[in-house]
DNA sequence: TATTGTTATACTCTATAACTATA
DNA sequence: TATAGTTATAGAGTATAACAATA
């Protein structure tokens, strides 16, 4: 299962960037998956978690927001992390229609052992560059998901 | 909807590899879909086009195998792709078990445009970025998806 | 016994519409 | 009127199990 096919021609599609990124990515999600599916954890409720570490009290739709999960989408992944005890919901004190989200002592006292498996999930990556490829891979990730949209021809040409 | 929240502080996801992967693929995805969906194309079956147009009278699960998605996943993409009537599939000559794949005169017609589409789109991104970088990306991009498992430690360290 | 195509099925992610209660 | 949370729903991607025909 190394390689698929020695005789088929990918060339095709090994050329689009889009293409290289859906293949990374999936290799990335497979080994996540090893990691935490046994702990119960995906990547949106692993992304809700250190969000609401690095903001107490933050809303249910400022966490949607950036993360980019719709509202909608929310809801069941919040309850999914309320009914594991990891979070808890409170009313937002200035705003009687928002939720505001903490962690609770068992999602506090979770975290550092999910975070330790983390970064061995993301060294296994990593570590397959140097550290200055690394910087540049995140730096352009981090340009290619820019909205470059809406705003005519602001490209300075490369 | 550029700025999600500035109030938010998304280090604790920015900082992680996975999580930027999946955001750039989302923006390419959602440019993608801009472009192709009027004409009703996805990218699996653009990809399975592609594959097909460069290695005609491929079978099918060989073409699954080259793009990562299970057999049983391929039977209704390429009952899209018949439909529509870009491919059409054949009895494979040294295996009555296997579908040798083709493009269809009307497929083969309209790659050309398609193919332009492509190409407009991936600029899109790539010329967020110098020539040199682009190339780069393409490699840590390759890097990442290679399967580094069951071999033990074999990372010669960065 | 293994593989190819196929069907059926289930789960996750994503997207939209509509409702309620607040603002 | 606009927003926050919620519900319901639908589409797409992905995964497994099982079957018939063939290798």
């Amino acid at each position: 299962m190394t390689d698929p096919s020695p005789g088929t021609d990918a060339t095709a599609v090994n050329a689009l960037l889009g293409y290289r990124l859906r293949r990374a990515y999936a290799a990335m999600m497979a080994d996540f998956a090893e990691v935490f599916a046994p702990m119960g954890l995906r990547t949106s409720l692993l992304a809700a978690l250190l969000l609401i570490e690095s903001n107490p009290g933050i809303i249910a739709s400022e966490l949607g927001a950036t993360l980019a999960i719709k509202r909608a989408n929310m809801v069941p992944l919040l309850n999914e992390l309320e009914a594991a005890g990891l979070i808890v919901r409170e009313p937002a004190p200035d705003d009687r229609r928002a939720t505001a989200l903490r962690l609770s002592p068992k999602g506090q006292a979770k975290l550092p052992e999910i975070k330790r498996r983390l970064a061995d999930h993301e060294a296994r990556f990593a570590s397959r560059m140097t550290a200055a490829e690394y910087a540049l891979l995140m730096d352009l990730l981090g340009r290619l998901q820019e909205d470059a949209g809406e705003h005519g021809d602001q490209s300075p040409k490369g």
